[in-house]
DNA sequence: AATGAATGAGTCTTCATTCAT
DNA sequence: AATGAATGAAGACTCATTCAT
């Protein structure tokens, strides 16, 4: 007979595997039916258990919905190494372009998620609201910081630190967005982070002095001197 | 005496204008409890109508908050003009720049509204979200167009146009959101465009040669021609 | 100029006959969707007039209604003619037809009044129920009457009165429900009440005593005296 | 310990037996206060059980209605045997008498149930109308079928049989009604049956050829021709 | 631990009726 | 007298959550 820690009824589960049952249904229902139109039933029935069963394992709806946001947002967390600027083993630029790099293999490995992260998980409900900013503003926090000391040490231009993060961070995410919603999925991690990076290394814009009126101009000149544009 | 045309009911408004006072009401508490938050109740109550009176003007919540932002990404759509790649009167640059300009110059005007279209517009239903997709797509279409008669030109990076697209959009509903939900609210619409623009043209890594690595060593090189090989 | 009295904007009708138009529409309104189906708006939009007009001629929904029936139930009540029993000129046959026939008359030359008095006029509420009851009831009680008279004169066989009035209204109210509700509706008044008048007069059931069994057998040998006197 | 199949919360009933609770309760409330009259509080607190508990069973209020009036329909249909003409056993008659016999019982023992199908069923919606309507027809049909072979036999009188089956139907619809909602409560399906089938027999008009008029002499004078007038 | 019937608060929505012009 | 915008009471319905077994 089995001990009494791992008896179980037949069909039954240790807790933890009944849990992330019905987190994953959870998932597959919030991803396809979105955060508001997903009722319990539905992951009950996807999850193949009762009713009841649900509030075993969690609070509420809104519950499941933050543990699997949490989970997602800790492994991209994870993901993210703070730089160390005086690291002689590696360059500041391999450690940013890691960190890229890690982002988009956490999300294309959970596309799912990815896609719940940002179409699902703002407008859940005040609470959850905030949560999730205190996360997104833990990320631009991170990357002001770095980009400040990027600044000091001259590998990263002039201009409000935060702006930059904010910036990057936009274009980050709609990037992501796109590739796990549209069929732009075949893109390998390497690829999305190489366009990335050179995005925040030069930009696209290669408007010359003359093109850019007297607005742009003076910047302009100051990086190309030897009088050509390009 | 009033003319026919004018004359009513003491407290009641033109058909226009009632509307308006409705749509009004529903805008803010919409910003204030999110889409899904929202009750018929709050919307009435804050336009200080009764019950009844909402649904002589819309059909349902849903209605309300589609002409809002209906309303919005038309104002969004007018601001937006097409760059013409060979007016001899406006560089190319410059119509970029008016554009974004102009983007931003309607948000910072209706910083509730830009806001609700970054956070509640989706998830709000299946049909809904579809017509909002194919909003963003028509915004997407037409910059990755621009992006590529701007490579055609020789004034736009290479790289894929559609990435390059979602990239900038990324970044401008990003660095809008910010400035519109927090407290950056000071900027005008001018510095936020320089910003943006400025990180468009040169990014803002400036990782030389010898820090970037092997990976990116190869591409800056491009860059400072000055007696570097590549 | 008319006179004060006549004198009206262009457009308003009299009011008796503004209110013969609205008692028309609302005629035909519950005559299509029934009289729970139909709104005030589905009549007031039939007349042509505003909603609050409306108000200005009837107290609301169920008093349009109830006029309707009203004047179909007086148009009724006048066809009927108390039956005499000693009048020389008028054979008692003679006035009962007359009266089937008065009935048909009226109810098929106001089909839609027809329908809607057995389709609609009951579960209008208590009150309107009640008031249909009576109605009925006076034409049951002076049927009923009318047949206990003919008990006594020998020309309408025994059995309880009331039950064979209630008998005589069915057949009538059914018989006229379906020629105005379906297409029979090509028989005349005249072939009508002949029909029922035979009916009446004689059934139609021509089981013989010996397939009738024996329950039957006793009362039909009543009629066929062929040995047996009454 | 009950059985796993009938181990259940306290209070809680079989799933069957809580439906025929609320159809039950149900039933009485439409017949108190009418099918339009009747809300779904009223049904509910008839039965004892959560409005939601409701929404368990039934779509809506028209469809505990509809399973009501589809049951006592049922219970109507299998009362009514096709007649079968050539049977030496049963007499046509008898046959038709058992029907007769066997409607009224149905609809005596189940008194709410007639007066509803009588009073409300018409003009709940006009999907029911029509399925109400396609019943009666059924009725209709199969009577008007024994009608004309009842004609072929010879033990039925001439005359479009559908009107007779009319005429017929409408008889016995207003019989059972009265019944059923007056206090006539007392008459034995016997006594009923025997009316009903006396008066499709013979009528009730004992009209002799003189009084007749010329109209109905002619007729008369062929079934009595040993000078009675009855 | 699992079940699923039962619950009822919370919303939406309709529509008869009012009333200022 | 006519209008029609406004009203709000009345009811329907959903669905997250509970709880006895």
């Amino acid at each position: 007979m089995a001990s009494r820690r791992t008896r179980r009824k037949s069909g039954a589960l240790a807790k933890a595997e009944r849990r992330q049952q019905i987190l994953t249904a959870a998932r597959d229902v919030f991803a396809k039916r979105g955060y508001h139109q997903a009722t319990i039933d539905d992951i009950v029935a996807a999850a193949g258990v009762a009713r009841g069963t649900f509030y075993l394992y969690f609070e509420d709806k809104r519950a499941v919905f933050e543990d699997l946001i949490d989970r997602f947002s800790a492994q991209l967390t994870v993901a993210i190494s703070r730089i160390v600027i005086d690291d002689p083993s590696r360059a500041v630029a391999d450690q940013a372009r890691d960190n890229i790099h890690a982002i988009i293999r956490v999300c294309l490995a959970e596309r799912t998620m990815t896609k719940m992260l940002f179409t699902d998980a703002a407008g859940v409900d005040p609470g959850f609201d905030r949560k999730l900013a205190t996360f997104y503003d833990g990320v631009v926090q991170l990357l002001t910081e770095s980009l400040r000391d990027g600044q000091t040490l001259g590998i990263v231009a002039d201009g409000e630190p935060r702006v930059l993060a904010y910036l990057t961070v936009g274009a980050l995410k709609e990037l992501l967005f796109q590739v796990v919603t549209l069929g732009l999925a075949e893109e390998s991690a390497e690829v999305l982070t190489q366009q990335l990076f050179r995005f925040l290394s030069e930009g696209y814009l290669r408007v010359g002095a003359n093109e850019m009126g007297k607005r742009g101009a003076a910047r302009r000149a100051k990086r190309a001197p030897a009088g050509g544009s390009r």
